[in-house]
DNA sequence: ATATTTATTGACCAATTCGGTCAAAAGTGA
DNA sequence: TCACTTTTGACCGAATTGGTCAATAAATAT
């Protein structure tokens, strides 16, 4: 919540990311209440004071988490890019701007692995010790206003009958999809390396998918 | 394996059917270590002594649902149906025999809600209690005969250059998609009970996506 | 009705694991 | 050298773990 965790936030960048991601695996995969230290210290590769000394409990700690993700997940689209102009606006072609979010995912994929198991589970995390201050901040982010993917887009260029929100669903499923299929494949052949996943693959299976939508759904003209 | 679990086999239906549901909740929501004969009898309303009395050890007892789910799976789709028959060679048409295999599915569903996370999961489980034997199961298992949907199926009525098969694996994404979509809806609704999934539900979002998949990659003459 | 077998229970067990503490050690900069 | 911050893991009491078993209840056989 208020960010007096000091000593956790003046380590050094790469070992900050190390300890989020840690906590993102296990809290994603177990849930707070049968997630345990011991699995998240070794996970991080620190030692249990460490952890206690950055965030005094396992409460604070998966609360630090969770406000960080809120936050992250809620501007994930609409947050300004580099060069300071929100950029979802740009693009009014659906698979255009559908690219950037895409581009923003990736570049969260990559730094934090972990976060979409997390993020999905973390909201309906049902023990007692953190129910309600994730209703709290579940509140106060709802209060702001989220960017709409679909405000100024050429929805026209869908062919008619087609439902634009349907097309943006399938294709979050094919995004899921894609992850999930590539990580079954690699989990069991036992030579890879199952800690990471290989994005390029992901990538180019959810491309193939996109492609395939877009050339039966936009009409002609358009692709 | 061998079933020798007299004692439970011998229970009526509706008894065996809870304790394999608990099973399958408990086992696919935290795992196999993480998951707690506690959690397990609490969620199947008998006594620990009675889990014990049927199965023996927590080993036996994941083991015995693992047998249970990979046997179903296996056969899901080219199992006989009631007459007796091998259903799914007799239609030739691709959604007719989805049909075929999603009434199945849905039978399966409703007699097992919980079956789908734990074989997500099962296969991949690394506690050392269960790694090897389940190595065992997959071994036996790769060896039958598994059906193949295309077999003799009209993949001409789709149109040029469509990949059926990503047809089949984007259709797949949309049925898991719907029910984790219903799934979480009802989750934020606190006033429902989480416990039971809404099908009809499922069934309609369903059928929604694979109706618009079919108008856009059948040819028109087969719509 | 009675005897015999089978099914069910939960208090109890030793062992382990839990979140958390803290004194000591290591690291850092002057 | 000193003062300060960071890191560690042995240690704590409490809780939980998978599993046992003598007792009880229910069902079945005689």
């Amino acid at each position: 919540m208020i960010d007096i965790y000091e000593s956790f936030e003046n380590l050094d960048e790469a070992k900050k990311q190390t300890i989020l991601n840690a906590g993102f695996r296990i809290f994603g995969e177990y849930g707070y209440s049968k997630a345990s230290i011991k699995d998240i210290i070794k996970e991080a590769g620190i030692s249990k004071g460490s952890l206690f000394y950055y965030f005094e409990s396992k409460k604070n700690y998966f609360l630090y988490l969770y406000e960080y993700t809120s936050n992250i997940m809620k501007h994930l689209v609409d947050d300004p890019g580099e060069d300071g102009l929100p950029k979802y606006l740009e693009k009014t072609d659906f698979f255009e701007r559908l690219d950037d979010v895409k581009e923003r995912k990736m570049k969260l994929a990559f730094l934090h692995p972990y976060m979409g198991g997390f993020i999905k589970k973390a909201p309906f995390e049902r023990s007692q010790d953190v129910y309600k201050e994730i209703q709290l901040i579940n509140q106060r982010l709802a209060g702001e206003r989220i960017a709409d993917f679909f405000d100024k887009l050429d929805i026209y260029k869908f062919k008619d009958g087609v439902d634009p929100k349907m097309v943006l669903q399938l294709i979050s499923w094919c995004s899921e999809g894609a992850v999930s299929l590539i990580q079954t494949k690699n989990l069991i052949n036992p030579q890879i390396k199952h800690d990471e996943l290989d994005y390029k693959e992901v990538i180019q299976l959810y491309d193939r998918y996109v492609a395939m939508i877009k050339k039966h759904f936009y009409k002609e003209e358009y692709l």
